[in-house]
RNA sequence: GGCCCGUUGGUCAAGAGGUUAAGACACCGCCCUUUCACGGCGGUAACACGAGUUCGAUUCUCGUACGGGUCACCA
């Protein structure tokens, strides 16, 4: 067959140089894996770092996995994230098209360029024979190809195409020698080449398995660094040996350790670990996110932990990528959300916290701009919310023992005393705020000579029915409004009276 | 099983021949505070094991153990 030498001179042409230029390359599966995140965050960072292009590909050369609307998922991710490529699908690039199922043609070319350079062959061995194959194994070693079909003659194939056999086309390893891979991360790695098999890289449906497209790709789209996750690390000799039989630049490879779910597992959508949108959905911000997972697997210079995106940019460094995997460690992303919470405006904390807020309070008179503000220093999760706030709707139902505290020096009988005389004092208020309350309340812990807590503790408790509260006592009164308060504050009288006898 | 890779406190991790072996989360204590939280101060806690090289190994080499990856017409 003769091959349009042309053809692969364009294509060339085509490619931008002189920039660095990274790619993230998922496959639409539907959800991001925290790991996938992770690969993306890194991708992104050093592409950003360099000034370079960050490019979206899809890898959906697996027809059998084909999921709808899974793509989406990745573009909203991305954008959710703040991880904005300058090619891809979407936004079009010079080197597209950028979904793998639209390069077939490209695939096929390249992969006829192979066979003609000495790089690969048809095979037309069927699955039965192969699964044949699998099992001479002694069980020691691995069944590699036998390599059946590696050497037919010009005559043999073309008689097996014209009679319509399906075939694939293998890569063709040389028989002898080592293969070096040299990582940014995992350093220099060679391997024999007699442990290497005669991969297919070209499927009998026409389409490339990874193990092609992902060279083919990254060749054509100037792509200068490779990251992607360790599982890939065992296979980059293959892949250097076909830029070799090409005569292709070898890029930068950038291998990442997982991210597990514990000691033995990497976390996974199946084991029901959370994925990006599980997480958003927790109630955790996507700067939390990102900032948490970009220190999961890879160190900053100095001391310092909490970085923005653009920071990351900055600071990001491909050497302090470190080997060994890291477990997903959820209580230090609550840490880096409830620092981010924390960090917001209060109008922007107001807006993520009412739909929360009003989960669990409806009453028109309670006002949440109030409560925001209180509930925001103190804030892990937003879905934290409803319950710490559920007691401004009405008063949960509490235990006596809530007005026993040490610290406070408050006892049920303190308590009772306490709320007895407060009540008619703030009965008798005409003013109902936060001035007024505290007036009103500190001025009895004067006349009464006692610690502050005395008095605050067990109307705190009466207010809320709650251990712990977003707010003191004052705040909380304030927000409540003067009727609730005073039937609350009966009605802990009233609790406390009952439990005397 | 073969091949490849890894191993510093419970977790993330710095350190790359000589260090009191950083820092963060979590945990504990104290202070501050009307509670909780925040903040401040302090504390518990680690170089997988065995040889070798060296005046000296957490750091280099080799083994062992443990763990991970890979060995698909999946990526």
């Amino acid at each position: 067959m003769a091959l349009d030498l042309e053809y692969f001179d364009r294509m060339e042409a085509l490619i931008p140089r002189g920039e660095v230029r990274t790619r993230f390359a998922p496959s639409p599966t539907g959800y991001m894996h925290v790991g996938n995140l992770r690969t993306a965050l890194y991708t992104y960072l050093i592409a950003r770092h360099a000034g370079g292009k960050f490019i979206l590909r899809i890898e959906d050369t697996d027809q059998e996995r084909l999921i709808e609307g899974a793509v989406d998922v990745i573009y909203k991710t991305l954008a959710d994230c703040g991880l904005e490529h300058d090619e891809g699908p979407d936004v079009g690039g010079p080197v597209g098209p950028y979904i793998q199922t639209d390069r077939r043609e490209i695939y096929q070319n390249y992969a006829e360029l192979l066979i003609q350079k000495g790089g690969a062959y048809r095979c037309f061995c069927d699955e039965e024979r192969l699964s044949a194959l699998r099992n001479t194994g002694d069980g020691k070693r691995a069944v590699k190809y036998d390599g059946h079909c590696a050497h037919l003659t010009p005559e043999e194939i073309n008689e097996k195409l014209k009679a319509g056999i399906p075939y694939v086309i293998r890569q063709r390893i040389p028989p002898e020698g080592v293969t070096a891979v040299s990582d940014v991360v995992f350093g220099e790695i060679a391997v024999e080449n007699d442990e290497l098999d005669d991969t297919i890289l070209m499927k009998s449906d026409g389409l490339p398995t990874y193990n092609f497209a992902n060279v083919i790709d990254d060749h054509l789209m100037g792509i200068t660094h490779v990251v992607r996750g360790s599982e890939y690390l065992s296979s980059a000799p293959k892949y250097n040996l076909l830029y070799q039989a090409f005569g292709w630049e070898i890029p930068t490879y950038v291998h990442c350790a997982p991210v597990m779910r514990d000691a033995h597992h990497k976390m996974s959508k199946r084991r029901g670990d959370p994925s990006y949108e599980d997480l958003v959905e927790m109630g955790y911000l996507s700067q939390a996110i990102l900032n948490y997972v970009a220190l999961l697997g890879w160190s900053p210079r100095g001391e310092e932990e909490v970085f923005s995106l653009s920071q990351l940019i900055d600071v990001f460094d491909i050497t302090g990528i470190s080997k060994s995997p890291a477990i997903f460690d959820m209580e230090k992303l609550t840490y880096f959300n409830s620092l981010y919470l924390r960090a917001m405006s209060p109008e922007a904390f107001y807006k993520a916290a009412e739909p929360y807020m009003r989960q669990a309070v409806q009453t028109p008179s309670i006002d949440l701009r109030r409560i925001a503000p209180l509930l925001q220093p103190r804030c892990l999760q937003l879905t934290d919310i409803p319950e710490r706030v559920d007691f401004f709707q009405s008063l949960p139902e509490y235990d006596v023992s809530l007005f026993v505290h040490k610290k406070s020096k408050s006892t049920l009988d303190s308590s009772l005393e306490s709320l007895k005389t407060a009540l008619p004092i703030l009965r008798a208020l005409t003013q109902w705020d936060t001035e007024a309350i505290h007036t009103a309340l500190f001025g009895l812990v004067e006349q009464k000579a006692v610690k502050n807590s005395v008095i605050l503790w067990p109307v705190r408790v009466a207010v809320s029915g709650k251990l712990t509260t977003p707010g003191g006592a004052v705040e909380i009164c304030a927000i409540l409004g003067k009727d609730e308060t005073l039937k609350r504050i009966d009605f802990g009288v009233h609790k406390l009276e009952k439990n005397r006898f």
